[in-house]
DNA sequence: AATTTAATTGTTATAATATAACACTATGTA
DNA sequence: TACATAGTGTTATATTATAACAATTAAATT
């Protein structure tokens, strides 16, 4: 049986800035990630952004835009992940990762004015969160 | 017979700003918009984020989050803007404004998993516009 | 018109986010 | 082994954005 995709092993700092970003309960930020590894060995913001990027273009985490923030990703799902969509609730600043098969088949086929189609997407929706109603 | 709304007058920074950005044929980046509006007595980067947030506010303007760019606001009907969509060719950064009201109506009746409505989003498509395809 | 209130401006300094460049090391593959 | 590719460590620097405070202007109220 062939693999059907090139397994990502992390490599050493990849493991442990995806490990601190996949348990922390809220995005984490490239400096604060830079923080909680120093006792690691992972000295320099370089080496953070570095990670950050391979972990995102494998789709273990995502970017959230408007707060140049970094979760993991919680759609087991999205391997290689180019479509994203998230709530962000602008009182308490909870993000969620949104799963929603109809909301992503809609964007996947959405076409624009030109008919052009696009794959890759990123949505933040913007609102209060249950609690903060 | 009354106005709908509060006209925006813009200010002397924010109408300098504004002709700035609305005259770009493509989106800028505050640093860029401070360059070339020395000439005109806007001299420190805070004069440029305060106008920008203000323009943002009124609808004006759109940031485009993964790009820190502005874009002057190409939909008349966006007075204060809070639903917004963008196509991002990845080739050669053409960036347009998506006006699609059967996406805006989508966007605005999408309900999340715990029955939330949101009212204000941000949605960038990326892919390869015609040219460079 | 005078008063007061809020919004905007100007300014200096600094914080927060992100990349360039280069030498070196590990890993996979021919 | 030799070669290619990806990852690492490091220093320096570029880019994006806000804090704090004083001065000014505009607008709303008296």
């Amino acid at each position: 049986m062939k693999t059907m995709h090139k397994e990502h092993t992390l490599t050493k700092n990849q493991q442990i800035i995806f490990d601190l970003i996949d348990k922390s309960p809220e995005p984490m930020k490239a400096y604060s990630i830079l923080f909680n590894v120093q006792k690691k060995g992972i000295k320099a913001p370089l080496q953070v952004y570095r990670a950050l990027d391979k972990l995102v273009e494998m789709g273990k985490i995502h970017k959230i835009e408007s707060r140049n923030a970094f979760i993991a990703c919680q759609n087991s799902s999205c391997q290689v992940s180019k479509a994203t969509a998230f709530s962000i609730c602008e009182m308490c600043e909870k993000i969620t990762e949104i799963s929603s098969s109809s909301l992503s088949r809609y964007l996947a086929n959405f076409k624009d004015k030109d008919g052009m189609k696009y794959s890759k997407y990123n949505l933040e929706f913007f609102g209060l969160c249950k609690k903060c109603r």
